[in-house]
DNA sequence: TTTTTTATTAATCATTTGTTTAATTCATTT
DNA sequence: AAATGAATTAAACAAATGATTAATAAAAAA
């Protein structure tokens, strides 16, 4: 969670809490300060006496949720032990559970990367995605002859579309299929099996 | 573009173009009513002059983006005369070429559509995509057991998400690979020929 | 306990921001 | 040309908003 386990007190963790729950849902401009002291049940000084600013309080939530977000995707995908139907599954399955729990998640963070890619830039090496073990793996399987050649962007791009763009477009489906809440988290559920097979069958030969 | 065939003056085109574009870049919160005048090059009075507020402005221009946006997929999945795979083809096609074109315009879309979803509701019929010839001749590609049978829901969120997350998630993309924009855009005008194989391949036996 | 530092509060400040007003210019009609 | 209505402008208003201040309370150190 803290990127250099920063230490923070309880009204510390109080104002974060309440301040990411609000950015998250509204984003940084529609979040009103005195919205965060009264969702914290703090004094609207603390704000500032803690964090300086919303601008700076905003930064490090936002940073630390990119984080949390993108560290999960490398952890997985860096895995030595696991295959790639494997990562595949894993990737899935950890990522539709977070955004489960967490529904704003993707919209925030693509449009936070959107305005603010600098601060971005600080967390994410690209190596980590393109050089990692599932693309070592997707290209072996590619001499193997079991795979097509495709650009192993192209491979990455294509799993994080079809496993986020759904909760990024929630309202689009649950409008098109008539679905309650509950229905939709259901269909986000059989897609952590669906997922990894459609995957596979896109880049099998 | 209108929907309704609403005669515009110059001058209230003048303040729509600038608000859709800020609108669009920086959402409806963050787009101040002086930016709007100012790009615009009208006095801030006109604004409410012919607009009555800043949120009725938004209502307007929102409107007829998502409705743009989404009527472009309506009718090529209504299409009796083409294929499932010349729909799939068309559609990646128009919608790339859009996003290329207006690359705000994914995000601005999802944003608005999970803060106001009820004026999108106006719009978009579930029966217009659920309903279409797309998916009867999915069911029919079923029957003859050419195609999987997978819920027709899951087939639709696949194809959108394919086309327009890797726009949404442009600054993760350029960044895992080092992109430059031209070059971005070289590789979504790749999709648009992968994207339709791709979806063939997930639902073909 | 006394002193010093830290945390919290209410009040206030200075801008920003959406909107309105009243005056003026421009175009159209009579 | 005069009169009428529409379009445009500069100025101002009121509320919202991010941030600060100075006073007080609580905690820690002496």
């Amino acid at each position: 969670m803290n990127i250099g386990s920063v230490k923070y007190s309880d009204t510390e963790i109080k104002i974060k809490d309440a301040a990411k729950f609000l950015f998250l849902k509204k984003g940084f401009s529609a979040t009103k300060t005195r919205e965060i002291a009264k969702e914290s049940n703090i004094n609207l000084a603390l704000l500032n006496y803690y964090f300086t600013s919303k601008r700076k309080l905003f930064e490090i939530i936002m940073l630390e949720t990119v984080y949390d977000f993108i560290s999960k995707m490398v952890e997985v995908y860096n895995d030595e032990k696991t295959t790639l139907e494997e990562k595949l599954k894993l990737t899935s399955s950890k990522y539709i559970d977070m955004m489960i729990a967490e529904p704003h998640l993707p919209t925030f963070v693509v449009n936070e990367l959107k305005n603010n890619p600098s601060s971005f830039l600080k967390i994410l090496k690209g190596k980590m995605i393109m050089e990692s073990k599932l693309i070592d793996q997707y290209n072996d399987g590619v001499k193997k002859g079991i795979y097509k050649k495709i650009e192993p962007i192209h491979f990455v791009t294509n799993i994080l579309s079809l496993i986020v763009f759904p909760f990024i477009s929630s309202p689009i489906i649950i409008k098109m299929k008539k679905l309650s809440g509950k229905e939709f988290n259901e269909m986000m559920n059989e897609r952590k099996k669906l997922i990894p097979k459609w995957i596979i069958q896109m880049i099998k030969k």
